[in-house]
RNA sequence: GGGAGCUUAGCUCAGCUGGUUCAGAGCGUCUGCCUUACAAGCAGAGGGUCGGGGGUUCGAAUCCCUCAGCUCCCACCA
């Protein structure tokens, strides 16, 4: 079949998606195979595709599809995650851009707004995989927040509160006051920060002695209820037991305790405690029954319990504050500081930790499964060095805070009574029923009881997604959870390994007693070419459809594939692309020379293309091995460049010039098809990795009935392997590029014929003369027995050949490469032989080993003899 | 402060349990070619004392120690 003359992607890469797509090609249902299945890292719907994406599930897209081919019944399900605080704050943003404020709206007006923003813009992402060819099952996508996947959480949530995991309580939380939620520990960011660090005087009360304390948060003076300094600090041990001390500005009188915590090094030794604002005051405000003043309102204002500074902004705060404290002389000093300051991970502002109401997970039961299997390769971790690191992390897991003060995300299902305590139910009117049986009072309706305000923290619903998208959280039995679970492959990035991967191994043995998946692959973070992090504001990302738009999707796939080992950056760099596509010109080209040859039915393969065949066949075969392997340790881009050397250099530079048939002349049958047979095979192999141009031409090379698709053809498999094929023709390999040299140092042209002679031993590959003379393009190979000093000579391993020159030798420069080569063997010979002499080496080494040694010797001396005559001969 | 990892050709990286001529690949570079599949190409070539130092071993890019540089993760020192 004709394809069109110039490689254009865009003229082929829409038109086979289609086809897939309307044939339901990538559509998966339980069957008697072997499942393979993949669920997706759900995408934001907030998010558009960046250059994480697309390395991220070009890689998922290759393990798929060769699955797919592999026999295997291969189903990949695509989803989104509804990302509850990044979502509602582009939401909000948005709102306010048309002059609607969030406050102004009840909990079901924002939400109308937000599920109507999900409808228009959610999901940009799963539309823009489509063009890099991912073999989602689009059947199924799932979004984290529909009906199925929001019963599983809510029956989850129930489940766990019942079994005593889920709690409620006032604990110190992260705070974000710019989204006005709490935060898991895992959504903070520690950034070094310079600020100062700020001496202020303590009146002692009753005298008028002053005790001076060191703080970087000079404005949460307002919440101090205590001066805390260690027992053993001599500095203070004149100090009577129950002294107190006055607040600079605010004139509180606070008492000062004493405890071991405080670091006798820092700052004067003395530390006040504000409970409200620090994590560790809290606790020692616990232990010492400190009063705790929270001084902040939820947007980190300051508010009226004070009275003081009502309504400022924290960090306006601090700099007045630091001015008054200077005016009232309460300042003694300040100096600069470097510490580490918690960021929001969404809204990028300082985190305040801050004493509120939340929800609870309790993690260390959970945690112990979990950690088995990882360490215990139950689970496999790509590569292995993240083992560590979940290890640690699981070995001193924390609760989980999971209540969030968003409206939008799945509604935590307690109801509160009218006259106090809650009730857990999945549903309201399950909530109704217990909620009358705990009163006792059986005229209670629905709207007497209030739902709990918080929802459930995004990850509450990701971490069930290997089950809940089978629905195995609503029906554990169901024929497709018990088919497709546990998941294969699990493909990510190692900055969720907490947030998520870790979790999902939680709940996968929480709810069904076994993994989500058999093998995790870490990616690495996509970089621009000189190491930078992608980001917006560089500006140095591409835009992943720009990309494609110009080098085609397969290009851009290659691009990610060769330059990603698993766990490491990837250094990006278009130019990668651009390699990509013309792999994909050379693939296209290598098809229409095919596909222009006139076959001759009649005609016999001559010897120079049985050979061509016999020996492709064995490097065909050596490469589907390799492959086989790289993919055993996922080895994704050492699989990818074996198969695009195995067709660049051996396919096309190699095998098809060899059998190429001259201007005007036909090929013969057999040759033909098994040329057209080795194309569709290594267009199979290819195809997890260049899925439209191996379809385009896989389609073209024989005729298919419609809905035939390579996507489920057959991945070839090896021939028996016959090592000394290979070996042979490596020695004719080198016979061809030595004559191709001598050409181009003596500046004769490709098209000028030459002869070639050889003194014929065991190292010359005489049955592929013919091969050679092809390729070479010599009329005639000849063996003699004496030397021609007039001659370009060369040695490949110990046999000596000839290019007669007729009088363009330079006779001084060939002796010389010949000292040169001389040197270099009588060198390689003596340590060969310092080895061999070494008695210690014989004995100790292998038997193998020194078997080889021996060899090398053998080689060597004889090179050395064939030297040597050669420049006997050119006296 | 604790932990993990990295350093091999100009660039990006392979090199799995120490041992085949092990010092590799791709890209780039240089030279010569518009040869009727492909200049998005073909043929050929050059390029590294494997970060420094020390050690173990018959043998080290590979194992151990140490120094230097880079990266990441974890951690409540005000």
């Amino acid at each position: 079949m004709q394809i069109a003359d110039k490689y254009i992607p865009a003229q082929i890469e829409t038109k086979w998606y289609d086809y897939w797509v309307s044939h339901r090609i990538f559509h998966s249902e339980p069957d008697e195979r072997q499942p393979y299945t993949i669920v997706i890292p759900p995408p934001n719907v907030t998010g558009m595709l960046h250059m994480g994406h697309m390395l991220n599930n070009t890689l998922q897209d290759v393990l798929v599809r060769r699955a797919r081919m592999s026999g295997r019944n291969a189903c990949w399900v695509p989803g989104m995650d509804h990302a509850s605080i990044a979502t509602e704050a582009k939401v909000v943003a948005l709102l306010h851009e048309k002059g609607i404020e969030k406050s102004s709206l009840t909990r079901e007006e924002f939400l109308r707004h937000a599920w109507e923003w999900k409808e228009k813009y959610g999901g940009v992402i799963l539309k823009q995989l489509r063009k890099l060819g991912a073999s989602c099952d689009w059947e199924r996508t799932c979004f984290t927040m529909d009906d199925i996947r929001t019963e599983g959480v809510m029956r989850v949530f129930c489940d766990l509160y019942e079994k005593g995991k889920i709690y409620r309580g006032v604990r110190m939380v992260n705070w974000d006051p710019a989204a006005k939620t709490a935060l898991s520990d895992e959504e903070v960011i520690f950034k070094e920060s310079h600020g100062k660090l700020y001496y202020l005087r303590y009146r002692i009360e009753g005298t008028e002695r002053f005790i001076i304390v060191a703080t970087t948060r000079p404005e949460t003076i307002l919440g101090d209820t205590a001066l805390c300094v260690n027992p053993n600090d001599e500095r203070y041990k004149e100090l009577p037991a129950d002294a107190r001390v006055i607040v600079p500005l605010v004139g509180r009188s606070i008492p000062v305790i004493r405890d071991e915590y405080v670091d006798i090094e820092f700052g004067t030794g003395a530390l006040k405690v504000t409970p409200a604002h620090d994590v560790n005051d809290y606790m020692l405000g616990e232990k010492y029954g400190l009063e705790s003043i929270d001084i902040f309102n939820d947007d980190g204002t300051i508010n009226d319990k004070v009275g003081l500074y009502v309504g400022m902004d924290r960090f306006e705060l601090r700099d007045r504050i630091e001015k008054d404290l200077a005016d009232a002389g309460l300042l003694e000093k300040t100096e600069a500081y470097t510490n580490n300051v918690g960021y929001s991970e969404r809204t990028g502002v300082a985190i305040e930790p801050k004493l509120s109401m939340q929800w609870f997970l309790s993690m260390k039961e959970l945690a112990q499964p979990a950690t088995r299997a990882v360490l215990e390769d139950a689970i496999r971790f790509v590569p292995e060095k993240y083992k560590n690191t979940y290890r640690h992390w699981m070995e001193n897991i924390k609760d989980w805070c999971i209540s969030r003060q968003l409206w939008w995300g799945q509604r935590i299902p307690a109801y509160y009574l009218p006259k106090g305590g809650f009730v857990v139910s999945p549903t309201p009117e399950e909530a109704l029923e217990k909620a009358r049986a705990k009163s006792g009072d059986a005229s209670l309706q629905l709207s007497d009881l209030r739902q709990d305000d918080d929802v459930l923290d995004t990850w509450f619903s990701s971490w069930l997604w290997p089950i809940s998208v089978f629905d195995g959280i609503r029906h554990p039995n169901n024929p497709e959870i018990n088919y497709y679970y546990p998941t294969d492959d699990l493909v990510t990035g190692p900055d969720i390994i907490f947030f998520w991967v870790a979790r999902m191994i939680m709940a996968g043995y929480e709810y069904r007693n076994e993994k989500p998946f058999g093998n995790v692959y870490f990616t690495g973070i996509v970089r621009d070419k000189i190491g930078r992090k992608m980001s917006k504001q560089l500006g140095n990302s591409p835009d992943p459809l720009d990309l494609i738009d110009k080098y085609g999707a397969d290009g851009v796939r290659i691009a990610m594939l060769m330059s990603s080992s698993a766990g490491n950056d990837v250094m990006f760099d278009e130019a990668l692309c651009e390699q990509g596509r013309n792999f994909g010109n050379k693939i296209w080209n290598a098809y229409r020379l095919v596909n222009g040859w006139t076959v001759d039915a009649a005609a016999a393969p001559s010897e120079n293309n049985r050979l061509a065949v016999e020996w492709f066949e064995q490097t065909l075969g050596k490469a589907l091995r390799e492959v086989d392997e790289d993919f055993k340790s996922y080895r994704i881009s050492e699989a990818c460049m074996t198969i695009y050397r195995l067709f660049w250099d051996e396919f096309s530079g190699l095998y098809l010039e060899m059998v190429k048939p001259a201007y005007g002349q036909a090929i013969d049958q057999r040759t033909f098809e098994a040329t057209r047979d080795f194309f569709d095979r290594l267009m199979r192999l290819l195809h997890p990795f260049m899925p439209f141009i191996t379809e385009e031409i896989w389609q073209a090379l024989a005729p298919r009935t419609d809905g035939e698709s390579i996507c489920v053809a057959p991945m070839p498999t090896a021939a028996p392997e016959d090592e000394r094929i290979l070996v042979r023709f490596e020695l004719a390999r080198e016979v061809i590029s030595s004559v191709r040299n001598i050409r181009n140092q003596k500046g004769l042209a490709q098209k000028e014929a030459l002869t070639l002679r050889v003194i014929d031993d065991a190292n010359y590959p005489s049955e592929y003369a013919p091969v050679m003379q092809k390729m070479a393009n010599l009329t005639a190979i000849e063996t003699v027995t004496e030397k021609d000093p007039t001659a370009a000579a060369f040695l490949v391993k110990t046999t000596q050949y000839f290019v007669p020159m007729s009088g363009k030798i330079d006779v001084e420069a060939e002796r010389k490469k010949l000292t040169d080569d001389l040197t270099y063997y009588e060198g390689f010979l003596a340590s060969v032989m310092k080895k061999l002499s070494n008695e210690r080496f014989v004995q100790s080494a292998p038997e193998k080993v020194v078997a080889n040694e021996r060899a090398k010797q053998a080689d060597a001396e004889a090179k050395i003899a064939a030297l040597k005559e050669q420049l006997q001969a050119m006296k």
